[in-house]
DNA sequence: CTGAAAGCGCTAACAA
DNA sequence: TTGTTAGCGCTTTCAG
């Protein structure tokens, strides 16, 4: 049935002790290099997997890992959610999700990640630029007290001493510019949120069409407070101002591309005569209105990925960040 | 810090076996009901919490509960997720999620669940005409093994000696029915998914209506492939053939009500002239292009539910099945 | 009925 | 270096 540290004790000849002490990668109890290889292949050889419950239940600490995700109504974070329950199961660490927009709420979570013991952090960063230097502190206090901590899209933050997993923005600009500029377009746009992602994203696409003669627009909304009024406007102007056709590359994904789309029939542009688009993630299941190609960001493996490093990092193992690139996908929908 | 079966045992002048025997309702250790109500007492006054990764070791079973959802791209899941996970916070018990669509994939997890003895299942059955039986066999057998499960949107299925939660899908069919009929509609018309709960919202708003003279038309999409493409003939003969204005119930949520909007502005009808809507779930976080009402179903406040239920039946007391009604929500988008 | 001990799988301390 | 023992918090079995 299932295989436990007796068991390959016995198997090895030694005691259980020795087992967990080479599997741990400890030093309190010296074993010869020989002891150490022999055990560590019956442990192979027999298939053990350690039971993170007991384990964490002797070290006393909570056997679930605590995971915190911004608190958006986005498919991408279900995308994500995915690939780390995926992860979560394969490896047999349980997670805890938490899920907040606030500074004061990520506090909390790491305050209540450290009071409770909880073995490991995974966490998405949300960006506030009014404290993110207080957060890195904390963090960083959490890893000195022999936290493990996995960091998720943090763009480059000096993230000392934690494992960073992201994914590559300025790919996302470069494949919306190779797109488009294989379209007939007389001129190009850009439609963003005003945050540090959509701007790299932006630039590399400004940088990767700067060769074409095309004109260029590009436009960001401020998020303090976003509602489709703020939309609009920017919208007309790409309408009013740019020569037709015009491509536009949709920075910020489905809501905002799904405007473009209904704002453009409102005023009786053709797609693929008037304008070209070109979008980011995931579109509606059932299809978007028109066929638009859509830039995909691999969230789910970001889940996945996350946890084998993880499991990693428990081990004592050796672990390293890591960029993933989006892909850029042509059919949208279910259908077959 | 801590209080542990120890402490009580300790201020109550007991041994922590009474006090397990006592807090479990179990007989293998007969205690006088003048002890049973002191030990009670204490473990209140101290304000005990039992350590459920500790006492699942014991028991030889996983620290967590299994919970199988569809395999949806929609927030609505994310919304469920998010509920269930505060009511894991707040219990201390653990949730391994996994994402299946097909019978198969949930055969796979209740042998998984039973194999790895989990300690119950949160599970949201979707409907296989082809063998729903099956499913209900199994699981049924699964809780006569001593599995706790608590099954949702049910939609009143015999699933006997399990609690179920559901989200009563008639009132959302009288909700639509009630808003339209206060506009000057000249006509009715509902789209929806060929599935079981669209039929009953369907029906529940065809009663509801049926004292208005207004011309009703229903249209109804087969589900076997769903693509953008199935929707717009049949927006078509609702515009085409519906006296103006036409009160249209969008009876499945977003994507479909914003083909709608797309493809009435793209043949020119005026929102609130030519049409009014009403739509099922929630809208895009920015807002919806028209500032259309919203049924909105609370799922977040059903995984909450979830958890409680869970935690009384892990406990051995009881618990009942319960129906939850959805609300009529009139603004969308983020901006207060 | 009550008291006491054993043990789930693992790790940390301490003798040998 | 190696072997032994104790114990995390809980439940179950078995003597008193």
């Amino acid at each position: 049935m299932k295989v436990t540290l007796k068991d390959i004790a016995k198997a090895a000849g030694v005691y259980p002790t020795a087992v967990s002490a080479v599997l741990n990668n400890k030093s309190y109890t010296r074993i010869s290099q020989e002891r150490r290889d022999h055990i560590r292949r019956v442990a192979e050889e027999l298939g053990y997997r350690p039971d993170f419950q007991a384990s964490c239940l002797r070290r006393g600490k909570k056997a679930t890992v605590g995971v915190f995700l911004p608190e958006w109504r986005d498919v991408l974070l279900l995308e994500l959610i995915t690939g780390l329950s995926a992860g979560s199961n394969r490896s047999g660490i349980p997670l805890t999700y938490n899920f907040g927009m606030t500074k004061n709420s990520y506090f909390k979570f790491i305050e209540s990640m450290a009071t409770y013991r909880h073995s490991a952090i995974i966490s998405y960063v949300p960006f506030w630029d009014d404290g993110y230097r207080d957060i890195l502190k904390r963090l960083e206090q959490y890893i000195g007290d022999g936290g493990k901590v996995i960091s998720l899209n943090t763009l480059n933050w000096p993230m000392i001493r934690s494992i960073t997993l992201d994914i590559d923005e300025a790919t996302g600009g470069r494949l919306a510019a190779e797109y488009l500029l294989k379209q007939n377009c007389a001129s190009l746009a850009t439609l963003s949120l005003a945050t540090v992602n959509s701007q790299i994203r932006s630039n590399a696409f400004q940088e990767s069409t700067a060769n074409s003669d095309l004109p260029l627009k590009m436009l960001a909304i401020p998020t303090d407070s976003l509602h489709i009024r703020k939309f609009i406007p920017a919208i007309d102007r790409i309408i009013d101002e740019c020569p037709r056709p015009v491509g536009i590359f949709c920075v910020n994904g489905q809501d905002i591309s799904s405007y473009i789309i209904a704002r453009c029939l409102e005023r009786g542009l053709k797609y693929r005569k008037d304008l070209h688009l070109i979008s980011y993630d995931h579109g509606p299941r059932t299809g978007d209105y028109f066929d638009i190609p859509r830039i995909i960001q691999p969230f789910r493996e970001l889940g996945e990925l996350a946890m084998d490093k993880l499991e990693n990092l428990l081990a004592e193992k050796e672990a390293n960040s890591e960029i993933l690139k989006p892909t850029l996908q042509f059919h949208t929908g279910d259908e077959e």
